[in-house]
DNA sequence: AATGCGGGGTG
DNA sequence: CACCCAGCATT
């Protein structure tokens, strides 16, 4: 991986922010791609918005590129450029918490902190067979107090990359290795049986359904959209015309007209297209939905807030997947819009 | 302490 | 389908 060995603490921390939650698969190709767009701190304190979410689309937990643009931004304007050199300091800045401050502290400067994440907390939990949730205070109190005890202090950075690559490839969260396990004989989750019940974790996900409708109007100069900015699932990405509603919509033309007519004002339009459903699974929701695709000759007043981007245009902004899909179903993308406007 | 934030891989 | 991933901010 080409993080391994960096000691760049911007690529560092570019890394390790894309790492979160996300596998290194899938994080790999947006880290290459994020590091030739925006080589260093400076580039990317001074890049357009539109373009670093661009460089962060279809990844997912969009907060986390909201904070690495404040946080380069806050760094370069008010400390001088520098980089914090100390995992309290790290600790300070947006979207940086306990893990990533210890990641960049041993891996960029050699400090003695240890990483705890997702791995680190499975391998110790099945080590020394300790059943506390790993989700409680209590248990990340426990977890973190261990892993630092166990530190290798005079290599932090080798010592955390070890833990963390054993917990991706043997000590995996499913079927673990433990056949070819060099700790099999000290473990005492598998010593006594217990490695598919640990780690322990309290807390159950609950999720809700939402059904979206996304009304796409089109226009002869483009497609309106608005950038979201409520405290909702894709903050800072761009939608369609959203009707959301609490049950799934069946619509047929007659509803499509009534919609049109009372909740926008418009009674000129053609009806392009009605989209096969679409779903999504997100952490806390499914959602369920279908695109309309609708011709008008002008903007309606109900609509002056949104922009009116044409094919290139719509190419430069971020979309979440879940239009993304669509738009690639429709051949948005690429050059036929204009096609399509005809 | 609880909640919510994406998208993808795995078994 | 359920679970998890080099977590974190917000309330």
């Amino acid at each position: 991986m080409p993080w391994k060995g960096e000691k760049d603490p911007y690529k560092i921390w570019i890394s390790e922010i894309i790492l979160q939650q996300t596998r290194v698969t899938q994080g790999l190709a947006y880290y290459n791609n994020f590091i030739e767009v925006f080589p260093d701190l400076k580039s990317l304190a001074e890049a357009p918005n539109e373009a670093v979410f661009k460089a962060w689309e279809g990844l997912g937990y969009y907060s986390r590129c909201k904070h690495l643009l404040f946080t380069a931004r806050y760094i370069l304007d008010d400390l001088e450029g520098k980089f914090p050199e100390t995992y309290e300091n790290l600790l300070k800045l947006k979207g940086i918490g306990p893990y990533t401050a210890a990641a960049i502290s041993s891996f960029a400067y050699g400090l003695p902190h240890a990483v705890v994440d997702g791995n680190v907390f499975r391998v110790l939990a099945r080590f020394f067979g300790e059943a506390i949730a790993i989700d409680s205070v209590k248990g990340k109190e426990l977890f973190t107090g261990l892993a630092n005890r166990l530190l290798f202090k005079e290599d932090s950075a080798a010592y955390n990359q070890a833990l963390m690559d054993f917990g991706a490839t043997i000590c995996k969260p499913q079927l673990p290795d433990c056949f070819n396990c060099v700790l099999q004989q000290e473990c005492v989750a598998y010593n006594s049986g217990l490695v598919n019940e640990l780690p322990v974790k309290e807390k159950r996900l609950i999720k809700r359904k939402r059904f979206f409708t996304y009304f796409i109007f089109m226009t002869d100069e483009g497609v309106l959209v608005r950038k979201r900015i409520d405290k909702d699932i894709w903050e800072n990405l761009y939608e369609f015309y959203l009707v959301e509603s609490s049950k799934e919509l069946h619509w047929k033309q007659k509803d499509i007209k009534q919609w049109l007519n009372e909740q926008l004002g418009i009674n000129d339009f053609s009806i392009i297209k009605i989209s096969d459903p679409y779903t999504q699974h997100l952490t806390h929701q499914t959602l369920l939905g279908r695109f309309i695709t609708v011709k008008l000759p002008i903007v309606p007043a109900s609509l002056k807030h949104f922009l009116e981007l044409n094919a290139d245009e719509l190419s430069l902004v971020p979309f979440p997947k879940f239009i993304n899909r669509h738009l690639q179903d429709q051949s948005f993308l690429g050059g036929t819009i204009e096609k399509i406007l005809v």
